[in-house]
DNA sequence: ATGATAATGATAGCCGTTCTCAAAGACGTG
DNA sequence: CACGTCTTTGAGAACGGCTATCATTATCAT
């Protein structure tokens, strides 16, 4: 069962309903393991040939994200991210190289227990969590030398 | 020597002048613990009787990022917030509270030394970190029951 | 097939942020 | 202290991402 097939169930079942934007905008999704904006999924379906309207990409992706089957990546640019979760309870961080603007993911078990422990020690419950690291990334550290 | 004295000298022998609504920015920040919206610092400061650009206030929380000397705080709504960089090298996150919206500061030794195994481990050199938890503050978890 | 109802897409609107530019203010100098 | 230069300032326009609106289209149960 591969994520996009469960997504178009859970969608499904969930509004009575399914349409052809927002299996495209699924479809699109399932092919990627990094995040993508709105903006890009919109083109990248317009490129495609698709007529697919701005409103329906948004509206594709709130009512994933109210689902849990995306995860919502906020880097600070303004700009809302979104990628799929493949695996519940097994998500990853981000890096964002602030110079050539490379995004790459990472997971870290230590970082995970981490934010758990800091969460229960304060009467918390947390549904979510964003980790996001600046900087510079190898390549751009040697061509700065 | 206080965050505010601080932070108008250091702008001051960057840029060689000064200027009256960058001060006020800056003597509002200080008064602060924990972040507030470039929205919020200007209503303030109108508020309070100035004449106050928007452009200003901007610019006033761009370079003091830009010095090190405010941090950008970015919970996912859209809207960016600043709080001062009291002690280097010591600083906290965010607690967000998703039914009422109340922000918390935090601070953990252990996440922050979880951060730099993963920085160090993937040859990035880490300038920032964000860490933002979202969830039900132990007051709305009480209430919602 | 048909009708009720949800999804769609073009477009207008909203809101935070940035840009523009003329006016005002700050500093070094005479 | 007065002057000239150069930065800062502030009003408003412009911009970009996102949301709301609403007529049209598509879906599904019957």
């Amino acid at each position: 069962m591969t994520w996009t097939d469960t997504t178009l169930s859970r969608l499904r079942e969930t509004t009575g309903r399914s349409g052809g934007a927002r299996r495209l905008v699924v479809e699109l999704l399932g092919r990627q393991d990094c995040c993508l904006s709105a903006q890009e999924i919109h083109d990248s379906l317009r490129d495609a040939g698709g007529r697919v309207g701005t409103a329906s990409v948004y509206r594709a992706l709130d009512g994933m994200d109210e689902l849990g089957l995306v995860q919502r990546v906020d880097l600070g640019d303004g700009v809302a991210r979104y990628e799929p979760v493949h695996d519940e309870g097994h998500h990853h961080h981000h890096l964002v190289c602030d110079d050539c603007g490379k995004v790459e993911p990472f997971e870290d078990p230590g970082l995970e227990s981490a934010i758990e422990r800091v969460a229960g020690g304060r009467g918390y419950s947390v549904a979510a969590h964003d980790v996001v690291l600046r900087g510079a990334c190898e390549d751009c550290r040697q061509h700065r030398d």
